[in-house]
DNA sequence: CCACGAGTCAACCATTTGGTTGAATGCGAT
DNA sequence: ATCGCATTCAACCAAATGGTTGACTCGTGG
């Protein structure tokens, strides 16, 4: 078996696979503002909390949550560093938005055109 | 079998599932710039033309890639524009940076202590 | 102490994923 | 017509995913 060490990509892998799950989206909404124990974070959901507890862990390696073991409760919040890498890697294509693509190509017309 | 329409949760999920693998991330990398076709693509991975062609087509379900087919060739380009909506998506957890958490978390004692 | 509630672990299952190979399709050039 | 190249399709496979249930661990309140 291979040790898997973060890359770089490899983060980005894990972050875009996080988020790629709406129910996980969803729990990261749910977290914002303010912390929350993993049974108040079940509760909207119709799935078990082993279910719950496994999109966690998913949220969890890819550094999207932070966890605080309280007593027996565990508070759960979000961790939003990690999509601002995301958001930098998006943020590269931009300029492949339809609009600014038609922009530069009216520009680069102009400027072959002499 | 549900028939599944691209609700706006949908589309994030096939956007950020299409963009959790490395190597469909560096292909658009690969298109990003100038149009491609398929083989081209295909050349520095070590994978067969098969495997290149399904990364496509999820890139393409996500609608990050646009094709065309002139003659025996089809090429392909990049299409951003749905990255955009993930961008923002991405956007609203910008307050839970990890420094504008603790500024908020600042200014919020500030207020507390009157 | 002990019973309960919070949460995780383990085993299991169906489906999806990411890859393979070989056959099929479709277009262009001879 | 047909050969050859570009690409996809179909069948298959192993591994990962997202869910279940039931047993387990561990604090806390009585």
């Amino acid at each position: 078996m291979v040790r898997r060490v973060s890359t770089p990509s490899s983060r980005l892998d894990s972050v875009f696979h996080a988020l790629s799950d709406s129910t996980r989206r969803s729990i990261l909404r749910d977290v914002s503002g303010r912390e929350k124990t993993v049974s108040e974070i079940a509760v909207p959901y119709q799935m078990s909390l082993a279910a719950v507890s496994k999109h966690l862990k998913v949220l969890e390696r890819a550094g999207l949550i932070l966890r605080e073991k309280r007593g027996a409760f565990q508070f759960v919040q979000v961790n939003a560093k990690p999509m601002q890498e995301a958001k930098q890697w998006l943020a590269f294509y931009e300029q492949f938005w339809d609009e600014r693509l038609e922009l530069l190509q009216q520009q680069l017309s102009k400027m072959s055109k002499k």
